[in-house]
Order: C-alpha cells, then structure tokens, then sequence
DNA sequence: GATGAATGAGGATTCATTCAT
DNA sequence: TATGAATGAATCCTCATTCAT
C-alpha cells in the first residue's frame, strides 16, 4: 500500500472535526464528575463547560438543557455492559465459588473502581427527581443485575455447590454490599478519605467471604471461606 | 391529678405560645422531608415553610439560613440515642446471636422504618456539599454506630458464640446491608415501590442469617442459622 | 354619620397594600408604553420593572412570565367600553352626521390621543407573533367596532340622511383613517414630529368631510360638507 | 459570439459565481418576509440564512450586522421607483378621475399586493426603534408619494375637475385607506384570514369611489361615481 | 411574633458574531 | 468563498433573604 495514495480525509478529520467528535464525551464527563459530586440541582452548568474546557455556550450546542445533559449523563454510563458480562460468565470454567468471586472482581475493577460507580450514587441521589430516569436504570441495571446474580447462585446450586437457598433475597445479599461501597466511595469516603480504614479491597474481600460462607455446602471450619488471599489485578494501595 | 403538680412545660401557656415553641420541631420535619426526596439545592425554603403550615418568613425567624436549616435538621435527628442503645446491649441477657437479631429489628423499628433513616440517605447525598456536616455526622453516627457493632462482636467472641473473626472489617459486614436498605427506601424505592418485591423484613432476615452464618461457631448443617422464622414487632405487611 | 365612627380599615388599607394593589396596573402602563415603543421582543424586562419603579423579580410576582405580562396588557387595554359607547349611540338626538362626527371626536378624545390608542399599534406589530392574543382582538375590539360603525350608517340610512351605501365595505372606509392615524401617531409620527404637519385634528376633520360627502344624501355642493369648523373639547394645538 | 464581447456581468461565470451574485438578493428576500412576520428582534439570523439556503456565518459575509441587513432590507425595497411613476402620470392621457383610479390600481398591482408592501408594515412597526432607517423612510418614500397624490390632485383641480380642496389633507385622505390595507394585510389579515371579508380589490374599490366624491365637482347624484365596476387586472379571487 | 411584598444576585438559556478550516 | 463550531454578552426567570407592616 503507497503510502503517498493515502487519501488525506482517512485520516480522522482536521483538528476541528476530531474536537466536535470529542467534545460530547468530554462534556458528559465532566457532568458526571460534578453531577456526582454535588447533585443535579447543585451543579452549575458554566462549571460543566469550564472542566470540559468549553464555554457555557458550547454545551447547549450538544445538549439542548441541563436536564437533558443529566439523562445523557445517566444513559452513557450504563451503556448494556451486561450482555458481555453474561457471556463470560456462561463460559466460565471452575468454581462457582470462584466465579462469585472473579464476578466481584471484575465488578470492582471495571465499575466500582472507576467513575462509573458515580452513576449508582447519583441515582440514588436523585432517583425521586428523576423518576422517568429512575425506571430506566431499573429496568437497563437493576434488574440485569440482579439476574446475572441470581444465574450465578443458580448455576452454585445446581452444581451442588451452593446450598438451596432461596434465590429471592439471596442476590440482595450478595448486591447490597457492593452498593454500599460505591455509596460510600462517592460521598462520606470522599470527605473524610481513610477516616475508616475502609480500604475497597479488604472490604469486598470480607464481604466475599461472608457471603460465601452462607453459601457453601461444606465450608473449611477453621478457615470459613478458602480466601485467595487478595489477588486483585486492581492496584492495591488505591482505595477510592 | 391536681393541675398545679404539672410539669411547667406539659400545658402551660396559649395556644400561640405553644405553637411558637413548636415551630422549629415542625419546620425541621418538613425539612427532613423535602431534603430527602428532593436533595438540599432542589429544595425550595417556600414548600419547607408552606408545609409546616407558616410563612416563608417565619422560617428564617427560626434559621439564619438555609444551610442552617440543613444542619439543624441532621442534628436534630442524629441526637445521640446511643448511649441509650449501649445501655440496653450491655444489660442484654441472652445469646449474642440473639443480641443481633435483636438489634437489627430494634434498629429498624426506631430508624430503618421511621424518618429518621432519610438522615442517612441525606448524608450520602450531600455529603461532599457539606463537608462539615459530614464530619460531624460521621463522629456522632458512624463511628459510634460501629462501635456498638464491634462491641456486639466482641461480646460473642469472648463467650465463645462467635469465630475469632478479624474485627476491622465485620462491622461492615454488619453495617452495609442496613444502610442499603435506608438508601434503597428513600430513592429507587420510593419511586419504583415494590418493583423488586424487597419487603424490609423479609430482607433483614436474610441478611442477619447471612451474617450469622459467617459468625457463628458452630451452625446447623442442615439449616444454618436457627431463623425465627421472623419475629418483628412492627407490621410485617408494610415494607417501607 | 359622625366621623369618629369611620371605620379605621375602610381606608384604603396601610401604604404597602395600596402599593400592592397598584402595582399590577403600574406594571400593565410601562409595559404598555415600552412594548408599543419597542416591540415585544425588544422589550427588556428590567426596563419595565424600571419605569414601574419596582424592581426585576416584583415583575414575576405579578405576572408570570413576559408573555402572560403581554397579554394582559392587551387584555386590559381593551376592557369592553363597546356597551357604554353603544348605549350613547342609541340614545343620541341629532342628525347621524352629527352623530358620526361626535363619535369621531369621542373617539379621539378617548382612545386615540391616549395611550390606549398604542395597543392597536402593538396589535398590528405583533399579530403574527400572537396569533391567540389576535384572535380575542378580533373578537373583542376590531368586530364590536366594526357593529358600531355599521349601526351609525344603518341609523343614516334609515333615517334618509345617508345614501343607501352598501354597508360591508363603508364600515372600512369610515375605520381605516382612524386606524391609520393611531399607527402614525406610535411610529413615524412619533419619530419625526410633525413633519408632516399631520395635525390629528384637522386631519380627522378632512377625514369626517370626506366620508359624509361620500354618504350624505344632498350635500352643499358649495361647501361639500356642514363642518362645524372644528369644535374639539381636546386641546386643538397639540395633536399627540 | 467571441466569449470576449460578452458583457461581463450578463452571464459569464460560473454556477457558483452566479450563485454569488444572487446571494445577497436571496437574503434580503428572505429577511423581508421574517422581519415582517415576526419583526426584527424576533427574527433570527439563522432563521434568515435557513431561508436563503445558506448558513449562518455566510450572511456575515454580505451584511456586517443584522442591524445592516435590516437597512439593506429597507433600501432595497424602496428603490426610488417614485420617478417611474412620475413620468407614467405626467404622459396620462384621460381625466384625473381615470387617472387616480388607475393609481389605485397599480399601486395595488406592484406594491400593496407584492411583498413590497410588508416594508411599511416593517417601517410602522420598527420605525421607533430605527429612527435613522425612519428618517430615510420618510425622505424616499412618504414625502414623494404624498408629492405624487398631491400632483395628481392639483391636476384634477387644475382641469375643472375635481373642486379646489385644500390639498395640506386630502393627501391623508388618499393615502391612509391603502396603507391600512398593507397593514392589515400584513397582521391580522394574515392571522385571520378573510375573517372581515375584506377582500382588497373591493375594498380598493370602495375607497376609490369614496374619495371620488369628495374631489368631483358634479358627482352622478344617483351612483355618486362613475365606479368602473373593477377592472382589476389581478386576479380577483385572492386578495393577499 | 408573623407575614408576605420586595429585592437582586445568580443561574439556565439564547443568539449575534467570530474565525479556523 | 462558504461553513458551522465556538463564544460570551445579554436576557428571562428563580429564589434565598430582608424588612415594613
């Protein structure tokens, strides 16, 4: 291939293009990170444009309000990751017990770790303000969520792993844990950084081996939960 | 009962008299209120006074401010109950794994199901918005919370009830799924109610037998934790 | 009735209710003048509150919005005077071509040398924008006075002193140098006084001549028309 | 035909070059038709390039200012046309009666039935806001055409035609009914449509005989004016 | 004490204008 | 030349706070 034949246009488009590309997603960061800092309601617009690093203009160039900037906000974050989730978890091979853990893992590493988690605490945060926004994060994460759960201490029982335990409360028990997490991360553990000692690790850990322990058949009695000692691919000394 | 013997603050007074020493109190739940559903910014001082049944001036007769008025309303509702609570642990007679059960349902009589739990979803909201507040809150409520946890914890340890689980991070384990459930009732369930069929009790149960399952020395095999088979005090028919 | 007993509230009630009560209707006046002068589009809001002598937000809490303030400045501008102006009508005592001249100058004097005149302006400017608020003009000002002028000329014609005209177009011919001079009057004529010499007085003169030579049954052909020379109760030197 | 000789400016050029040129046309005529409509601060530029079938930014290109282009709007459409018609007055051949009819006529033909006439709806409606463009206004268009009717008149006078009126108004009383019309047409007339029945050529019509009457010395005393009976040579059926 | 009319700083949104491409 | 993305001053409107009654 000449390198000379290239055709210029291939390449992506002049400075200006790739911006005007761009900027939608710079602005639906930075709303996130505000959003999720302060709330809808405290959250100047000017401020969005100004951590995007356009003007206050600019933003109503891409969205047509605040509000819906918030939805946009929402919908981009929760973009059906599910579907990919529950295809590596079909194919998973080996414990069910060490899928529910890989499952809080990977949870952690690609949302609870990253700005994503935001979203969960934002809509939280404004669920009543936003009750048509609200409905849909039940519908497109709440609920899928809670399916992957229930297919993962489903496939634990049928292999005889788990106990029979009823399924119904069971993925409450398994969800709440890493919510509080995110919670805690985007609000009181932002505050007062350490203040617990809460480091994310330790804690999903802990809660792993809890919920693992009432799940078990057969758990080791003197060490309740066959804890991998902590293998997270997650840079360990970073909590929140 | 002669009417002199009353207590100076029972019914002394006109009507006005009374009613102005019962503003502040009626303005702060109105307060409480509308701050839960709505955060503190989306909040508009007009509804808190108009539903408190006074004019928007008369609230500002009682608050400086605003933000006073958010204070005043987290204060007010974290007044220290638990010195009563410690108290009542300590001269607890019984199995500590009855302790707990106990705890979780008192705590849900008094706090989970009443008002008061909007405090905490309050907090996780605004907490970055008032970071003072949040220090003050996480002095007054957390850290004693958990102590009283960690005292419980201990409590079953030292009478060889409950394995020698490393303490750090049980509280959270004990903690996490209430404070969920607080969130969860204040935001995507009270906008979607009854949409995951997470009846408050049915879930406390589950997490106590969780919880228990993790702690116990020695649970039954066949059925882990020894469920009463839910014993609440408060209306098993209302979940929220 | 001894002065004494006066009640104290049937005074108009303390300083700042008469403000309150007056404050619509000073707001509807400069909105009137600015939005005749300006248009509403370049109308600002600040201006008004201005001119009223009150401040931006006093404005909102009157009217709800600039719309709702231009509509009710139409609105109240054209409070149906059709009744009184028909009762006077029917009971004048003259020849029609009395009555019509009468009804000339009772116009002038009240509506088109006032500011109330300036709604036709408005009306005529801002048709298009508000096809609703045109459409109760319509209902309101432009057919009642279209019966008005019909009733004078039926009366003429009845009566032997008019021609038998047909009535649907003389009801313009008599309208439109009316309509023509209010227009004048709130632009060009306010922009460059008197540049034309455009006396309103004599113009409505010149303008009574004509149409009653057009309708009288046997006008003096010497002098086309009896004009009474003039005999306005408005000041005649001054014309807006 | 050598390419050489051809005129430059008569058809040489490009499709874009020709687009060129039409350019500033198209905009003019498409910021007459929204400044009429809405006026000039309600009108957007984008609104006015939308129309012309280019984009914002090349208006910019024609018209420094949308301040300009509303001058530029009202030049244009008031090209001294008024010599044109002094001559075509000055070689009529038949009486002044025929000849003010035919004024009339044509002046309906070319400008009230054209959107030429929306200017002086645009002048009336803005012409406080634009005294400059007024004053212009003034010079090019009122004073000449009130120059034209009064030649017309002083020529009937002249004749023995019409009687020896004082001409300082019947240039009013000719001119106001057909400004109405532009008016109306341009406003109300526009909203609601033959709500009135007013139908110009009628109404034209009315107005001719109307002033006729005045200005002869011996009108037919049973059909006061000869009334050509409408010879309009624009189609009768549509009126705007 | 209680009211609610008045205020005006502050915020969301618009739109004429600019300018890099 | 033409474009349309970007700008930010200007504008409508809100709402916490004040204060005369």
């Amino acid at each position: 291939m000449p390198p000379t034949s290239l055709p210029p246009t291939a390449s992506v488009g002049t400075k200006r293009e790739r911006r005007k590309e761009a900027r939608p997603g710079e602005l639906l960061e930075a709303a996130l990170d505000l959003f999720v800092e302060k709330g809808f309601a405290a959250t100047r617009v000017d401020e969005v444009a100004a951590r995007a690093g356009v003007s206050k203009g600019t933003l109503f160039l891409y969205f047509p309000s605040k509000e819906e900037l918030f939805k946009a906000v929402v919908r981009q974050n929760i973009a059906g990751r599910f579907e990919e989730w529950r295809d590596e978890l079909d194919s998973f091979v080996g414990t069910t017990s060490d899928l529910l853990r890989y499952c809080y893992q990977v949870w952690w590493e690609r949302i609870g770790a990253t700005k994503a988690s935001g979203i969960t605490k934002l809509m939280f945060s404004e669920a009543q303000n936003f009750p048509e926004i609200t409905e849909f994060y039940q519908q497109e994460v709440i609920l899928p969520g809670q399916a992957l759960i229930r297919r993962i201490v489903e496939r634990g029982i049928e292999r005889g792993e788990f106990r029979p335990v009823p399924l119904d409360y069971i993925v409450h028990v398994v969800l709440a844990p890493m919510i509080f997490l995110m919670m805690w991360k985007h609000s009181v553990g932002a505050c007062i950084p350490d203040s617990l000692g809460l480091r994310p690790e330790l804690y999903i850990d802990a809660q792993i081996d809890n919920v693992l322990n009432g799940l078990l058949v057969r758990p080791d009695p003197s060490s309740p939960v066959p804890s991998p000692s902590h293998t997270f691919s997650a840079p360990p000394s970073r909590g929140s």
